[in-house]
DNA sequence: GGCTAAATTCAGAATGTCTTCAGAATGCAG
DNA sequence: CTGCATTCTGAAGACATTCTGAATTTAGCC
């Protein structure tokens, strides 16, 4: 799960990575518009935090920018106390959510949360596909009402998967997703193998059909 | 567990700051409407506190713009003497309770303990888990009818996996919530280790179960 | 102010997971 | 069928996380 903060002061991007990361998200930071779109240009992030006030250029810019992108999906902006006209232009540009200065970072933990599910899961809290059963608070995974006791990485592959169903997945975006550092390039994806595996074993072991389809050359494919 | 207050009388909202704390409560302050919606769309308040005669606007206004926002949850007005009318009105805009001023601080004490119960429990003055049983007005906790002396922290601890219950919960939130400063990001979860380890060790010296497993790399979970 | 219990910090041990590796198996193109 | 690229596999070492007991600091109470 992937983020990214627009924020130009340097403590507080500090502090909202720190916490951010030990939630299991992968956080860039951005202090610049144009960097945050050479960001966003370059990878399709669960959720942006954009400080709405920007010193080098306008957040709404951005915003808009955004927007006309299509990537303004899963958008929390931070505005400055007071400033409830931002929020309100701020929501109609796009935005999903907003949070006025200052805030608690387990106050932006919980809205994060809440718009990823929203986002990929429909705000559901259970995933179920026939045998399978994916319990996202729980963080459990059980087939035929047995739990098959996943890792944190086989949890969020399974889960990364699920909420692409039927679409093949490069294994670059894969990798991208469930990697713990962020800005690494790949130049093998044998962990990748090695919990992909895993996470089949433990599936089939537990007499779950084989819902996840390699595909030569492209990726991987959840079907149900 | 925090409390928003909402009081312009700086005395007033000092001396109750002040025993709420020692009551173990963190507490924020806002003296006007328009701050007091800042805090609220910042933080998710177990309760607010609210002086619904503020001369800077009208209580009631907040009432409303927090109901709309569906935030009035867990709402007690403190409204002048013999204003009835203020009361009733506050109570159909969604109010949970409310107190008339003059009042004592042990009685503003006992409906917030009283509020936070009903909305995290349900009302129930005790919670049961086959043989752990947690007595929330005595904030005792006994197992096979023994009780088990815990300290405040593991208290805390306790009723903060149970009201969780079948959810991990990152060891961000846990500290956060059982820490007496929020907002505070943490380098390291020592303390929390130490307090799991004491309170694991306490319910375990007098026959209860393991209902408190660790998720590796994500949480605790609490599990009948 | 001194005593006691509690909270926190610390360093090392124990545990669980991730990543890497080498080799095997599979799929594809010619 | 052959050769090359891709994917899979099991095992092991590297790494991260959690636990533990003890030491230290802090807070509550008389």
């Amino acid at each position: 799960m992937r983020i990214l903060i627009v924020e130009d002061e340097k403590e507080l991007s500090r502090s909202i990575v720190a916490y951010l990361k030990r939630e299991n998200y992968v956080c860039d930071v951005a202090d610049t518009v144009s960097s945050a779109l050479d960001k966003t240009d370059s990878f399709d992030y669960d959720c942006i935090v954009l400080d709405i006030s920007l010193v080098d250029g306008n957040g709404f810019q951005l915003l808009r920018e955004l927007k006309t992108n299509n990537r303004a999906d899963g958008v929390i902006i931070l505005s400055a106390r007071d400033s409830l006209d931002d929020r309100v232009t701020g929501l109609n540009l796009g935005a999903d959510d907003y949070l006025s200065k200052p805030f608690h970072l387990s106050e932006l933990n919980a809205r994060i949360a809440a718009l990823i599910r929203r986002k990929r899961f429909q705000g559901n809290r259970n995933l179920v596909y026939n045998e399978l059963f994916i319990d996202l608070y729980a963080k459990t995974v059980t087939v035929h009402g047995n739990n098959v006791g996943l890792t944190r990485r086989e949890f969020d592959l399974l889960l990364y998967l699920v909420s692409n169903k039927d679409r093949v997945i490069s294994k670059n975006a894969i990798a991208e997703n469930i990697s713990g550092d962020s800005g690494a390039s790949f130049d093998n994806f044998d962990f990748l193998y090695s919990h992909m595996k895993n996470l089949k074993k433990k599936l089939a072991a537990a007499g779950c059909r084989d819902y996840i389809r390699s595909v030569y050359g492209m990726g991987y494919k959840f079907t149900s």
